[in-house]
DNA sequence: GTAATTATTTATCCTATGTTAAAAGAATAG
DNA sequence: CTATTCTTTTAACATAGGATAAATAATTAC
Protein backbone atom coordinates (compact mmCIF):
# COMPACT_ATOMS: atom_id res chain seq x y z
CA UNK A 1 0.00 0.00 0.00
CA UNK A 2 2.76 2.40 0.81
CA UNK A 3 3.72 3.10 -3.33
CA UNK A 4 -0.01 4.54 -3.38
CA UNK A 5 0.25 6.14 -0.73
CA UNK A 6 3.44 7.43 -1.77
CA UNK A 7 2.08 8.26 -5.01
CA UNK A 8 -1.27 10.47 -3.71
CA UNK A 9 1.46 12.66 -2.00
CA UNK A 10 2.50 14.03 -5.40
CA UNK A 11 -1.19 14.96 -5.82
CA UNK A 12 -2.35 15.60 -1.91
CA UNK A 13 -0.37 14.25 1.18
CA UNK A 14 -3.68 12.78 3.14
CA UNK A 15 -3.80 12.39 6.81
CA UNK A 16 -3.25 9.10 8.39
CA UNK A 17 -7.25 8.53 8.90
CA UNK A 18 -7.69 9.16 5.02
CA UNK A 19 -5.22 6.63 4.20
CA UNK A 20 -6.25 4.14 6.69
CA UNK A 21 -10.34 4.77 4.76
CA UNK A 22 -8.56 4.18 1.76
CA UNK A 23 -6.65 1.49 3.00
CA UNK A 24 -9.89 -0.61 3.70
CA UNK A 25 -11.48 0.24 0.64
CA UNK A 26 -8.87 -1.53 -1.37
CA UNK A 27 -7.44 -4.80 -1.77
CA UNK A 28 -4.31 -6.15 -3.64
CA UNK A 29 -4.50 -8.39 -6.71
CA UNK A 30 -1.84 -10.40 -8.73
CA UNK A 31 -2.52 -11.37 -12.18
CA UNK A 32 -0.88 -12.41 -15.02
CA UNK A 33 0.43 -11.84 -18.43
CA UNK A 34 -2.17 -11.77 -21.21
CA UNK A 35 -5.14 -11.89 -18.62
CA UNK A 36 -8.09 -9.17 -18.64
CA UNK A 37 -8.38 -7.44 -15.16
CA UNK A 38 -11.12 -6.20 -16.89
CA UNK A 39 -13.60 -7.01 -19.35
CA UNK A 40 -15.11 -5.32 -22.09
CA UNK A 41 -19.00 -4.40 -21.32
CA UNK A 42 -18.84 -3.97 -17.34
CA UNK A 43 -19.55 -1.05 -15.57
CA UNK A 44 -16.04 0.62 -14.03
CA UNK A 45 -16.24 0.18 -10.52
CA UNK A 46 -12.63 0.13 -9.33
CA UNK A 47 -9.84 2.18 -9.93
CA UNK A 48 -6.64 0.30 -10.20
CA UNK A 49 -2.82 1.12 -9.42
CA UNK A 50 0.28 -0.89 -10.73
CA UNK A 51 2.74 -1.74 -8.18
CA UNK A 52 4.19 -4.07 -11.00
CA UNK A 53 3.67 -5.08 -14.24
CA UNK A 54 2.56 -3.13 -17.46
CA UNK A 55 -1.49 -3.15 -18.70
CA UNK A 56 -3.18 -1.89 -21.52
CA UNK A 57 -6.84 -0.44 -21.88
CA UNK A 58 -8.33 -1.87 -25.08
CA UNK A 59 -11.29 -1.89 -27.54
CA UNK A 60 -12.44 -3.51 -30.63
CA UNK A 61 -13.22 -0.98 -33.52
CA UNK A 62 -14.82 -3.12 -35.96
CA UNK A 63 -13.39 -5.99 -35.04
CA UNK A 64 -9.85 -4.77 -34.93
CA UNK A 65 -7.85 -4.58 -31.68
CA UNK A 66 -7.40 -1.22 -30.59
CA UNK A 67 -4.77 -0.01 -27.87
CA UNK A 68 -6.10 3.52 -26.52
CA UNK A 69 -3.12 3.30 -23.75
CA UNK A 70 -0.13 2.32 -22.06
CA UNK A 71 0.25 2.13 -18.19
CA UNK A 72 2.99 0.55 -16.03
CA UNK A 73 4.18 1.15 -12.07
CA UNK A 74 2.98 3.38 -10.12
CA UNK A 75 0.22 4.89 -12.03
CA UNK A 76 -3.95 4.83 -11.94
CA UNK A 77 -5.85 3.07 -14.73
CA UNK A 78 -9.46 3.51 -15.02
CA UNK A 79 -11.93 3.53 -17.54
CA UNK A 80 -12.72 7.15 -16.97
CA UNK A 81 -15.25 7.17 -19.38
CA UNK A 82 -17.68 4.46 -17.52
CA UNK A 83 -16.05 5.34 -14.07
CA UNK A 84 -17.47 8.91 -14.28
CA UNK A 85 -20.82 8.32 -15.98
CA UNK A 86 -21.71 4.82 -14.38
CA UNK A 87 -22.48 3.39 -18.35
CA UNK A 88 -20.48 0.09 -18.86
CA UNK A 89 -17.40 0.31 -20.77
CA UNK A 90 -16.62 -0.88 -24.04
CA UNK A 91 -13.29 -1.32 -23.18
CA UNK A 92 -11.27 -3.68 -20.93
CA UNK A 93 -8.13 -4.00 -19.22
CA UNK A 94 -5.48 -6.11 -20.11
CA UNK A 95 -2.01 -7.22 -18.15
CA UNK A 96 0.53 -7.25 -20.83
CA UNK A 97 3.56 -8.53 -18.01
CA UNK A 98 2.62 -10.48 -14.84
CA UNK A 99 1.41 -7.52 -12.57
CA UNK A 100 0.47 -6.85 -8.63
CA UNK A 101 -2.03 -4.02 -8.33
CA UNK A 102 -4.13 -2.34 -5.57
CA UNK A 103 -7.85 -2.36 -6.50
CA UNK A 104 -9.72 0.54 -4.80
CA UNK A 105 -13.47 0.00 -4.66
CA UNK A 106 -14.75 3.23 -6.65
CA UNK A 107 -17.89 3.41 -5.05
CA UNK A 108 -16.89 3.02 -1.49
CA UNK A 109 -14.08 5.82 -2.43
CA UNK A 110 -16.79 8.31 -3.73
CA UNK A 111 -18.94 7.94 -0.31
CA UNK A 112 -15.42 8.68 1.37
CA UNK A 113 -15.44 12.19 -0.62
CA UNK A 114 -18.37 13.13 1.79
CA UNK A 115 -16.56 12.25 4.92
CA UNK A 116 -13.08 13.14 3.77
CA UNK A 117 -12.76 16.71 1.47
CA UNK A 118 -9.21 15.85 1.28
CA UNK A 119 -10.04 12.23 -0.84
CA UNK A 120 -11.91 13.94 -3.26
CA UNK A 121 -9.35 16.95 -3.81
CA UNK A 122 -6.64 14.26 -4.50
CA UNK A 123 -8.70 12.14 -6.93
CA UNK A 124 -9.78 15.32 -8.14
CA UNK A 125 -6.32 16.37 -8.67
CA UNK A 126 -5.32 13.00 -9.89
CA UNK A 127 -7.94 13.00 -12.66
CA UNK A 128 -7.05 17.31 -13.92
CA UNK A 129 -3.51 15.83 -14.50
CA UNK A 130 -5.03 12.99 -16.32
CA UNK A 131 -7.28 15.42 -18.46
CA UNK A 132 -4.11 17.31 -19.44
CA UNK A 133 -2.56 14.30 -20.07
CA UNK A 134 -5.01 13.31 -22.63
CA UNK A 135 -5.93 16.91 -24.07
CA UNK A 136 -2.32 17.13 -24.91
CA UNK A 137 -2.51 13.75 -26.25
CA UNK A 138 -4.94 14.99 -28.78
CA UNK A 139 -2.46 17.57 -30.82
CA UNK A 140 0.18 14.98 -30.70
CA UNK A 141 -2.57 12.63 -32.65
CA UNK A 142 -3.50 15.24 -35.14
CA UNK A 143 -1.00 16.25 -36.55
CA UNK A 144 2.11 14.31 -36.87
CA UNK A 145 3.05 12.31 -39.17
CA UNK A 146 3.28 8.02 -38.66
CA UNK A 147 6.96 8.44 -38.13
CA UNK A 148 6.79 11.79 -35.80
CA UNK A 149 4.74 9.81 -33.64
CA UNK A 150 6.78 6.53 -33.25
CA UNK A 151 10.02 8.91 -33.28
CA UNK A 152 8.47 10.76 -30.14
CA UNK A 153 7.34 7.12 -28.27
CA UNK A 154 10.67 6.50 -28.55
CA UNK A 155 11.86 9.15 -27.34
CA UNK A 156 9.59 9.97 -24.54
CA UNK A 157 8.80 6.68 -23.20
CA UNK A 158 10.93 4.10 -24.48
CA UNK A 159 9.96 0.99 -22.05
CA UNK A 160 6.64 0.74 -24.30
CA UNK A 161 8.76 -0.16 -26.58
CA UNK A 162 10.82 -2.47 -24.94
CA UNK A 163 8.24 -4.07 -22.52
CA UNK A 164 5.19 -3.68 -25.12
CA UNK A 165 4.15 -6.12 -28.22
CA UNK A 166 4.30 -3.74 -31.46
CA UNK A 167 1.47 -5.11 -32.64
CA UNK A 168 -0.47 -3.41 -29.27
CA UNK A 169 1.63 -0.35 -29.74
CA UNK A 170 0.59 0.21 -33.54
CA UNK A 171 -2.86 1.11 -33.15
CA UNK A 172 -2.19 3.03 -30.37
CA UNK A 173 0.32 5.36 -32.72
CA UNK A 174 -3.05 4.97 -35.00
CA UNK A 175 -1.66 2.78 -37.98
CA UNK A 176 -1.16 -0.71 -38.88
CA UNK A 177 1.44 -3.14 -37.79
CA UNK A 178 2.51 -3.52 -41.29
CA UNK A 179 2.91 0.13 -41.58
CA UNK A 180 5.11 0.38 -38.24
CA UNK A 181 7.03 -2.03 -38.96
CA UNK A 182 7.83 -0.01 -42.62
CA UNK A 183 9.09 2.53 -40.23
CA UNK A 184 11.25 0.85 -38.21
CA UNK A 185 12.89 -0.38 -41.33
CA UNK A 186 13.49 3.38 -42.19
CA UNK A 187 17.10 3.79 -40.64
CA UNK B 1 -25.66 34.83 -14.22
CA UNK B 2 -28.59 32.94 -14.04
CA UNK B 3 -27.72 31.07 -17.06
CA UNK B 4 -24.47 30.28 -15.33
CA UNK B 5 -26.77 28.75 -12.44
CA UNK B 6 -28.74 26.74 -14.23
CA UNK B 7 -26.18 25.29 -15.67
CA UNK B 8 -24.20 24.42 -12.37
CA UNK B 9 -27.18 22.58 -11.42
CA UNK B 10 -26.94 19.95 -14.05
CA UNK B 11 -23.30 18.71 -12.11
CA UNK B 12 -23.77 19.81 -8.71
CA UNK B 13 -26.54 22.08 -7.33
CA UNK B 14 -25.31 24.84 -5.42
CA UNK B 15 -26.49 26.83 -2.11
CA UNK B 16 -27.60 30.22 -2.17
CA UNK B 17 -24.50 31.23 -0.42
CA UNK B 18 -21.99 29.41 -2.79
CA UNK B 19 -23.75 31.24 -6.09
CA UNK B 20 -23.15 34.45 -4.05
CA UNK B 21 -19.46 33.65 -3.38
CA UNK B 22 -18.92 32.86 -6.95
CA UNK B 23 -21.32 35.86 -8.70
CA UNK B 24 -18.60 37.90 -6.38
CA UNK B 25 -15.40 36.98 -8.34
CA UNK B 26 -17.34 37.01 -12.00
CA UNK B 27 -17.74 39.70 -14.00
CA UNK B 28 -19.58 39.68 -17.58
CA UNK B 29 -17.83 40.49 -20.52
CA UNK B 30 -18.89 41.59 -24.17
CA UNK B 31 -16.95 41.10 -27.14
CA UNK B 32 -16.79 40.77 -30.94
CA UNK B 33 -16.67 38.39 -33.62
CA UNK B 34 -13.02 38.30 -34.37
CA UNK B 35 -11.18 39.39 -31.05
CA UNK B 36 -9.02 37.26 -29.24
CA UNK B 37 -10.78 36.49 -25.66
CA UNK B 38 -7.42 35.45 -23.80
CA UNK B 39 -4.32 35.34 -26.33
CA UNK B 40 -1.55 33.19 -27.27
CA UNK B 41 1.53 32.84 -24.41
CA UNK B 42 -0.88 34.20 -20.89
CA UNK B 43 -1.44 31.78 -18.35
CA UNK B 44 -4.82 30.69 -17.66
CA UNK B 45 -6.22 32.11 -15.20
CA UNK B 46 -10.18 32.27 -15.93
CA UNK B 47 -12.95 30.40 -16.41
CA UNK B 48 -15.42 31.21 -19.03
CA UNK B 49 -19.20 30.49 -19.64
CA UNK B 50 -20.54 31.59 -22.87
CA UNK B 51 -24.03 33.27 -22.72
CA UNK B 52 -24.25 34.23 -26.05
CA UNK B 53 -21.54 33.70 -29.21
CA UNK B 54 -19.23 31.29 -30.25
CA UNK B 55 -15.56 30.50 -29.36
CA UNK B 56 -12.79 28.24 -30.61
CA UNK B 57 -9.57 27.49 -28.87
CA UNK B 58 -6.70 27.77 -31.50
CA UNK B 59 -2.71 27.28 -31.52
CA UNK B 60 -0.09 27.61 -34.01
CA UNK B 61 1.56 24.77 -35.20
CA UNK B 62 4.72 25.37 -37.74
CA UNK B 63 2.94 28.46 -38.42
CA UNK B 64 -0.27 26.82 -39.27
CA UNK B 65 -3.65 27.74 -37.30
CA UNK B 66 -4.79 24.94 -35.82
CA UNK B 67 -8.65 24.92 -34.41
CA UNK B 68 -8.44 22.40 -31.30
CA UNK B 69 -12.50 22.95 -30.30
CA UNK B 70 -15.24 25.13 -30.83
CA UNK B 71 -17.78 26.49 -27.95
CA UNK B 72 -21.09 27.11 -28.45
CA UNK B 73 -23.68 28.83 -25.53
CA UNK B 74 -24.56 27.31 -22.35
CA UNK B 75 -20.69 26.24 -22.40
CA UNK B 76 -17.40 26.57 -20.28
CA UNK B 77 -14.48 27.32 -21.73
CA UNK B 78 -10.76 27.09 -20.14
CA UNK B 79 -7.47 26.27 -21.99
CA UNK B 80 -7.08 23.29 -19.14
CA UNK B 81 -3.52 22.65 -20.22
CA UNK B 82 -2.75 26.04 -18.55
CA UNK B 83 -5.25 26.24 -15.86
CA UNK B 84 -4.43 23.05 -14.16
CA UNK B 85 -0.62 23.10 -14.35
CA UNK B 86 0.27 27.21 -14.01
CA UNK B 87 2.01 27.17 -16.97
CA UNK B 88 1.67 29.71 -19.82
CA UNK B 89 -0.90 28.59 -22.61
CA UNK B 90 0.06 28.30 -26.24
CA UNK B 91 -3.35 28.53 -27.22
CA UNK B 92 -5.57 31.26 -27.18
CA UNK B 93 -9.50 31.93 -26.85
CA UNK B 94 -10.97 33.50 -30.68
CA UNK B 95 -14.53 34.71 -30.45
CA UNK B 96 -16.33 33.68 -33.71
CA UNK B 97 -19.49 35.40 -33.07
CA UNK B 98 -20.05 38.93 -30.74
CA UNK B 99 -20.43 36.82 -27.30
CA UNK B 100 -21.43 37.66 -24.00
CA UNK B 101 -19.51 35.66 -21.97
CA UNK B 102 -19.18 35.44 -17.66
CA UNK B 103 -15.88 35.06 -16.39
CA UNK B 104 -14.55 33.74 -13.24
CA UNK B 105 -11.39 34.53 -11.74
CA UNK B 106 -10.43 30.69 -11.01
CA UNK B 107 -7.14 31.92 -8.76
CA UNK B 108 -10.17 32.84 -6.24
CA UNK B 109 -12.36 30.26 -7.41
CA UNK B 110 -10.26 27.54 -6.46
CA UNK B 111 -9.53 29.34 -3.09
CA UNK B 112 -13.91 29.31 -2.36
CA UNK B 113 -12.90 25.26 -2.63
CA UNK B 114 -11.81 25.65 1.06
CA UNK B 115 -14.52 27.15 2.35
CA UNK B 116 -17.33 25.59 -0.18
CA UNK B 117 -16.40 21.56 -0.54
CA UNK B 118 -20.02 22.11 -2.93
CA UNK B 119 -17.82 24.44 -5.23
CA UNK B 120 -14.82 22.32 -5.34
CA UNK B 121 -17.67 19.21 -5.94
CA UNK B 122 -19.21 20.89 -8.90
CA UNK B 123 -16.11 22.22 -11.00
CA UNK B 124 -14.64 18.43 -9.93
CA UNK B 125 -17.87 16.64 -11.75
CA UNK B 126 -17.42 19.75 -14.80
CA UNK B 127 -14.15 18.99 -15.04
CA UNK B 128 -14.79 14.84 -14.91
CA UNK B 129 -17.63 15.21 -17.81
CA UNK B 130 -14.68 17.31 -20.12
CA UNK B 131 -12.34 14.75 -19.48
CA UNK B 132 -14.50 12.13 -20.58
CA UNK B 133 -15.46 13.95 -23.72
CA UNK B 134 -11.68 14.55 -24.66
CA UNK B 135 -11.17 10.42 -24.21
CA UNK B 136 -14.49 9.60 -26.46
CA UNK B 137 -12.91 12.62 -28.87
CA UNK B 138 -9.50 10.36 -29.16
CA UNK B 139 -11.49 7.39 -30.87
CA UNK B 140 -13.68 9.42 -33.14
CA UNK B 141 -9.94 11.31 -34.53
CA UNK B 142 -7.77 8.19 -34.65
CA UNK B 143 -9.99 5.48 -36.60
CA UNK B 144 -11.99 7.55 -38.48
CA UNK B 145 -11.77 8.80 -42.07
CA UNK B 146 -11.60 12.39 -42.69
CA UNK B 147 -14.90 12.04 -44.82
CA UNK B 148 -16.44 10.03 -42.12
CA UNK B 149 -15.30 12.71 -39.48
CA UNK B 150 -17.13 15.26 -41.38
CA UNK B 151 -19.81 13.31 -41.23
CA UNK B 152 -19.79 12.60 -37.85
CA UNK B 153 -19.77 16.39 -37.12
CA UNK B 154 -22.61 16.84 -39.36
CA UNK B 155 -24.95 14.56 -37.77
CA UNK B 156 -23.48 15.28 -33.95
CA UNK B 157 -22.80 19.46 -34.61
CA UNK B 158 -24.20 20.98 -37.54
CA UNK B 159 -23.99 24.07 -35.66
CA UNK B 160 -20.39 24.09 -36.27
CA UNK B 161 -20.70 23.75 -39.89
CA UNK B 162 -23.60 26.44 -39.97
CA UNK B 163 -22.08 28.97 -37.63
CA UNK B 164 -18.11 28.58 -38.05
CA UNK B 165 -16.01 29.31 -41.29
CA UNK B 166 -15.16 26.27 -42.50
CA UNK B 167 -11.33 27.13 -42.74
CA UNK B 168 -11.42 26.47 -38.64
CA UNK B 169 -13.25 23.37 -38.97
CA UNK B 170 -10.49 21.42 -41.34
CA UNK B 171 -8.23 21.79 -38.90
CA UNK B 172 -10.50 20.62 -36.27
CA UNK B 173 -10.84 17.74 -37.98
CA UNK B 174 -7.33 17.36 -38.51
CA UNK B 175 -7.33 17.73 -42.26
CA UNK B 176 -6.34 20.89 -44.67
CA UNK B 177 -9.08 23.02 -45.58
CA UNK B 178 -8.78 21.50 -49.72
CA UNK B 179 -9.75 18.02 -48.67
CA UNK B 180 -12.30 19.44 -46.70
CA UNK B 181 -13.51 21.06 -49.56
CA UNK B 182 -12.95 18.17 -51.64
CA UNK B 183 -15.08 15.88 -48.87
CA UNK B 184 -18.18 18.23 -49.32
CA UNK B 185 -18.01 17.84 -53.11
CA UNK B 186 -18.84 14.00 -52.72
CA UNK B 187 -22.48 14.14 -52.74
C1' DG C 1 14.01 -30.11 -28.41
C1' DT C 2 10.54 -30.07 -31.83
C1' DA C 3 6.18 -28.78 -33.50
C1' DA C 4 2.80 -25.49 -33.44
C1' DT C 5 1.45 -21.01 -32.74
C1' DT C 6 2.09 -16.11 -32.64
C1' DA C 7 4.62 -11.89 -33.83
C1' DT C 8 7.20 -9.25 -37.10
C1' DT C 9 8.94 -8.01 -41.48
C1' DT C 10 8.99 -7.55 -46.49
C1' DA C 11 6.86 -6.84 -50.99
C1' DT C 12 3.28 -5.20 -54.17
C1' DC C 13 -0.26 -2.57 -55.31
C1' DC C 14 -3.88 1.11 -54.26
C1' DT C 15 -6.31 5.08 -52.30
C1' DA C 16 -7.02 9.05 -49.27
C1' DT C 17 -5.20 13.07 -48.21
C1' DG C 18 -1.38 16.50 -48.68
C1' DT C 19 0.67 20.28 -51.67
C1' DT C 20 0.57 23.97 -54.75
C1' DA C 21 -1.69 27.03 -57.77
C1' DA C 22 -5.43 29.28 -59.64
C1' DA C 23 -10.35 30.42 -60.15
C1' DA C 24 -14.74 31.55 -58.25
C1' DG C 25 -17.54 33.34 -54.66
C1' DA C 26 -18.61 36.04 -50.41
C1' DA C 27 -17.79 39.60 -47.08
C1' DT C 28 -16.10 44.10 -45.71
C1' DA C 29 -14.37 48.82 -46.03
C1' DG C 30 -14.60 53.10 -47.85
C1' DC D 1 -21.71 50.61 -55.23
C1' DT D 2 -17.07 49.27 -56.14
C1' DA D 3 -12.69 47.73 -54.92
C1' DT D 4 -10.30 45.01 -51.89
C1' DT D 5 -9.69 41.29 -49.06
C1' DC D 6 -10.95 36.96 -47.29
C1' DT D 7 -13.06 32.34 -47.97
C1' DT D 8 -14.14 28.33 -50.56
C1' DT D 9 -13.74 25.44 -54.45
C1' DT D 10 -11.47 23.09 -58.29
C1' DA D 11 -7.59 20.88 -60.62
C1' DA D 12 -3.18 18.39 -61.12
C1' DC D 13 0.21 15.97 -59.14
C1' DA D 14 2.88 13.59 -55.10
C1' DT D 15 3.13 10.57 -51.16
C1' DA D 16 2.12 8.35 -46.68
C1' DG D 17 -0.06 4.80 -45.14
C1' DG D 18 -3.82 1.01 -45.92
C1' DA D 19 -4.75 -3.90 -47.67
C1' DT D 20 -3.37 -8.30 -48.80
C1' DA D 21 -0.25 -12.05 -49.04
C1' DA D 22 3.72 -14.43 -48.06
C1' DA D 23 8.24 -15.08 -45.73
C1' DT D 24 10.91 -14.92 -41.43
C1' DA D 25 11.56 -14.84 -36.66
C1' DA D 26 10.31 -15.54 -32.01
C1' DT D 27 7.41 -17.78 -28.38
C1' DT D 28 4.93 -21.30 -26.30
C1' DA D 29 3.21 -25.91 -25.56
C1' DC D 30 4.11 -30.47 -25.29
Amino acid sequence: MDALFLYFKNFNPLSKDAERAIAEISSIITIRKNKDLQPIGHTCKTIYFIKKGVARIYYFKDGIDITERFFFENNIIARVESLFTGKPSRKAIQILEDAEIIAINSTQLFKLYDTYPEIERLFRKIFETAYVETVNRIEGIQFHSAEERYNALLNEAPNVLMRVPLKYVASFLGITQVSLSRIRGHR
